[in-house]
DNA sequence: CCAATAGTTGAAAAATTGTTCAACTGCGAA
DNA sequence: TTCGCAGTTGAACAATTTTTCAACTATTGG
């Protein structure tokens, strides 16, 4: 087998330390791994879904009172919702007219802890 | 006391649960919080810096060498390691012309396997 | 000191993401 | 069954982010 190669290499340098780069690239989860994970910190990479995710780790709360809370219209809401929807964050019941969204797990509240812990820790 | 205002409130709807906003509101953190937050974890939402961390979580690495296993430009990649820096995330060590990069801490290694375990639960 | 290579930088281009707007659905009350 | 309100939707627009490119710095070896 010729030097270790990449896929779709747009790398412009030369592998400095073939043994390292090896024992990296078994090692290296499948592709569609990153690419689910990265998706999965979209969700947490925006302010607003942030705030309103510590709205919903507090409370179960509706779409209009989410809105009001972060200041933004029911369409950004609800547009928020349904992408955190789609990666099971969060989960809602229906109670007439109004629907009720919260945190379908605790991972929200973990991921955002070490976020928190992170912040703390790395300022000097 | 009027009702309850949101500084720069643009959104379309009332109230419905006046007890829930202000119950919520009294416990949602500052704003520069989640600013904060959002963009930590925007260093974790891309494939790109994922796959780039998916390797430092194995063995430290150079530049050239990460680019070459990620298949992108050393260029992409020393933007990257810059933007994880400033957070904190990665460090370096130089050995002559070669910087060697690793994590910083632990965190990296907590937030994404919970991410994963968030992945592995949330799929039926 | 000069050449070669590792890595960095900033600005422009390309790609992605968030918000807005207007029209829509669904539910309950009258 | 009609009206009003809660919420959703998709497309257009705006804002942000990632990649690329070319020029740059730093370090080593000759």
């Amino acid at each position: 087998m010729a030097k270790t190669e990449h896929s779709a290499s747009s790398a412009d340098c030369q592998v400095l330390h073939p043994d390292i780069v090896d024992y990296v690239r078994k090692r290296l989860p499948e592709s569609h791994i990153s690419l689910n994970l990265a998706n999965l910190f979209k969700l947490f990479a925006d302010q607003t879904r942030i705030r309103l995710l510590q709205c919903l780790l507090t409370h179960e709360m509706c779409v209009c009172d989410i809105a009001v809370t972060l200041g933004v219209t029911k369409s950004a809401v609800s547009h928020h919702l349904h992408a955190l929807k789609l990666s099971n964050i969060v989960r809602f019941r229906r109670e007439g007219q109004v629907i009720f969204y919260s945190l379908a797990d605790e991972h929200v509240e973990k991921i955002v802890s070490i976020g928190l812990e992170h912040l703390l820790e790395s300022e000097e």
